[in-house]
RNA sequence: GCGCCCUUAGCUCAGUGGUAGAGCGUUUCAUUGACAUUGAAAAGGCCGAAGGUUCGAUCCCUUCAGGGCGCACCA
């Protein structure tokens, strides 16, 4: 330690000591004097290729790294597991955003030289994100990271494909999706998000009746209108066809005219009676609603908006217009030819894509399922029966709501980057199909396919066809899902699954960890962790969510740079108090700089006493010796009681009592008064526990410290608590 | 619409069935002595509102107000 510098450096020493601890080898369980301990195992939540650290990762690894450097100390053999995740929607928008700067689509690039593309991308930026972990003093196994599209990793998902496909739990079907036009893919129901909007709720006659529609356009997909069974009004027309007048689609677009047509009346419980004038047109083509009406009422459908978003032939002189161009001159027309009854200001939830935020359009298309029924329950079960904590509980709600509530999860994208599904088409039928008068949108539509890990040899079909690969991708969270297991050798396994707990935010506890508990029960037989630890999400000081788009985040490594990344993981321990949303305080972090100067400094005044060298011996202790251990033990106790409940916030600040109040203001200003070497022992003992009290929070300036300190050898972070 | 959570000092948050706590901020005093990124002290709160239970409520119950979140196929 140099005696002339007064402040702490915590760039300095970070610098420093980050590459020490690397080079110790000590992140690597195989390595630590403490490898035949009781596993303690963590799985890091799959930073994105395209993630670069917010405060969201920040306060995820402060909390993970404190957790997971105290049971080192507590001498368990330790593994935090990091990857990283193709993160299929995300990244391929990245690197598509990048081309359109060139000017170029990706369909310019065509699929193979667009994936080479995104590898070249990930390859530069997959790995940022560990660099800036390691600038937080994450202490995680680096020499196990995966990632999700490794090898080895694929092999897994592929299999699990076959598995599920095998045991009849994956199946293939034309069903109405919700739809990204943007994204041009499929997306499951986890993936949409609802958006409070101002709409219009327009009411159109249809012959004797009005229907209350926000999506006029839709009409010329219209295959029924339904009632509910008991509403009086119109019991009597249900089984019946009722003859309206409609918008015909024929002619000039500037001259709008009606023509007759014919509708069924069904009766059907989703119609509400005290909705609109009770009357649904059931459009099942572009109404995820509707399409169930139409299943049990067995109507066909008509689909009359494309994949991207516009009209379609069978719509006349509407078509090529985007849908909100159509809507626009449907209720024009309807306006002028006196159809429209009634326009209503109307205020709703409209469904976009959590990716991009445009409009879901609900479209038929052929998708991937798997079924969820069983797997549902076991997972809820899991939870039910304790196999897994969720912690805080109230949790539990948003994840038994999701399960009871379940529908088939869609697993099939329309995307490029990710993992190709291993099913095998044969050519001659999709020719056919093309060929063909029928209007099937989805050259895979045929049934004749194959799913197996390899191409087949030779076309069961046709008996000489190449066949063809699907050029669909999985969802990526089926990937992320088998994470806990998925590319570990059989060695890693033994002793790594099921992992210790899980700490991770609230919004992915659907998307990813009920889908990991499920998979987990499916191919290892046992849930993949007894915990999982939701914690609080950062808000902005106002309240407001932090986001890049709204320009509300606050960089973690600008907060590093200025402070120190103690000061920072101080600062975020300190606000880790409930599991309640954090309104971000900076001061907290200066309060951690001062802290950690505060350390520096009581070590500097410890080193520079004569007695530090030799241990106490209890019997010659005095009140002041005697009280400032037994306020220790107490601390520590505090620190491992709040630990083992993961209470963060409240293990810093007993530490941070003690320290401040117990040690520095009273008892260090007692030994000024009346020194003796007993008192200097005592002085440099407490000051190494309280050095190791305070590692899992500030590992680099108690590292720093540790080090210089008479007394210790080695490395602080492979020390015994 | 249903469900969950929050409301305590100027700010961000702890906390307990019985004189209210921390960090930061504010005020006063101390200064070459580990640290001014300091020490000592002080000011500052009818613990969201109204009822109820209780000998007694900030804490338990009910209702209300404000804020947040989750879920939902109201067209």
């Amino acid at each position: 330690m140099n005696e002339e510098k007064k402040a702490y450096d915590p760039k300095e020493a970070e610098a420093r000591i980050y590459p020490e601890w690397e080079k110790s080898g000590l992140f690597n369980p195989d390595n630590h004097p403490k490898k035949d301990g009781k596993p303690f195992v963590i799985l890091m939540p799959l930073p994105n290729v395209t993630g670069s650290l917010h405060m969201g990762h920040a306060f995820q690894i402060t909390l993970t790294d404190a957790l997971i450097r105290y049971r080192r100390l507590k001498g368990d053999t330790v593994a935090w597991l990091p990857g990283t995740d193709h993160a299929g929607i995300a990244t391929q928008n990245v690197v598509e955003k990048e081309l359109r700067k060139e000017g170029v689509s990706r369909f310019d690039l065509g699929r193979e030289a667009f994936i080479a593309r995104v590898w070249e991308w990930k390859e530069k930026y997959g790995g940022i994100i560990f660099g800036q972990l390691r600038t937080m003093g994450a202490s995680c196994d680096w020499s196990r990271s995966r990632f999700t599209m490794d090898p080895a990793y694929a092999e897994a998902v592929m299999k699990a494909f076959v598995h599920y496909h095998e045991k009849g739990l994956l199946y293939r079907a034309l069903r109405t999706v919700s739809w990204c036009v943007r994204c041009h893919t499929g997306i499951s129901d986890l993936e949409v998000e609802h958006e409070e909007k101002d709409a219009v709720l327009y009411h159109i006659q249809y012959g004797p009746f009005v229907v209350a529609t926000t999506r006029p356009e839709t009409k010329f997909g219209d295959m029924a209108l339904a009632v509910n069974p008991r509403d009086l009004r119109y019991a009597d027309h249900i089984g019946k066809d009722v003859e309206i007048e409609t918008l015909d689609t024929e002619g000039s677009l500037d001259e709008p005219r009606k023509k007759k047509d014919g509708l069924i009346v069904v009766g059907d419980e989703a119609a509400d009676i005290a909705f609109g004038t009770g009357i649904i047109k059931v459009t099942p083509a572009h109404d995820i609603a509707d399409y169930e009406i139409s299943k049990r009422h067995s109507m066909p459908m008509l689909q009359v908006i494309d994949d991207r978003g516009k009209m379609m032939a069978v719509t006349g002189k509407y078509a090529g217009m985007k849908v909100a161009e159509a809507r626009k001159k449907v209720v024009d027309d309807l306006r002028a030819t006196g159809l429209l009854v009634k326009e209503e200001a109307y205020r709703h939830n409209v469904s976009v894509c959590s990716r991009c935020a445009t409009p879901i359009e609900p479209l038929p298309s052929w998708q991937w399922f798997l079924k969820m029924g069983e797997l549902a329950r076991e997972a809820k079960d899991a939870v039910v029966t304790g196999k897994t904590r969720i912690i805080p509980e109230n949790f539990q709600t948003t994840y038994f709501a999701w399960l009871e509530n379940i529908r088939d999860w869609c697993v099939s994208r329309q995307l490029w980057w990710g993992h190709q599904l291993p099913v095998w088409f044969c050519e001659n039928a999709q020719e056919e199909i093309r060929n063909s008068k029928k209007e099937i949108r989805n050259p895979n539509g045929d049934g004749r396919y194959v799913v197996a890990l390899e191409k087949p040899g030779t076309c069961p079909f046709c008996k000489k066809c190449a066949m063809k690969r699907s050029e669909d991708v999985l969802d990526t969270w089926w990937s992320s899902a088998l994470w806990p297991f998925a590319a570990m050798p059989e060695k890693d396994l033994e002793r790594f699954y099921p992992s210790s707990v899980l700490i991770t935010a609230r919004d992915i506890i659907n998307l990813w960890v009920g889908r990991m508990i499920f998979s987990g029960l499916e191919f290892k037989g046992a849930v993949p962790f007894p915990d999982v630890f939701i914690h609080a999400t950062i808000l902005t000081k106002d309240g407001r969510r932090m986001s890049k788009s709204l320009g509300t985040g606050i960089d973690p490594l600008t907060l590093v740079e200025k402070y120190g990344a103690d000061a920072l993981r101080f600062g975020i321990a300190w606000q880790a108090m409930g599991t309640q949303d954090v309104r971000w305080d900076e001061t907290a972090v200066m309060a951690g700089k001062k802290f950690a100067n505060k350390l520096w400094n009581a070590a500097r005044f410890v080193a520079g006493r004569p007695g530090t060298g030799t241990a106490y011996d209890e019997a010659k202790l005095g009140s002041h010796d005697a009280l400032v251990l037994q306020k220790l033990a107490a601390a520590k106790r505090a620190v491992e009681e709040s630990l083992d409940k993961y209470e963060f916030g409240q293990a810093i600040h007993a530490a941070y009592d003690f320290f401040w109040k117990e040690y520095c203001d009273t008892y260090l200003e007692a030994a000024k008064a009346e020194p003796s070497s007993e008192t200097d022992a005592v002085l440099r003992a407490v000051l190494r526990d309280s050095l190791m009290l305070l590692h899992p929070f500030m590992p680099f300036v108690t590292e720093a410290i540790w080090t210089d300190l008479p007394g210790t050898d080695g490395l602080l972070m492979g020390a015994s608590w």
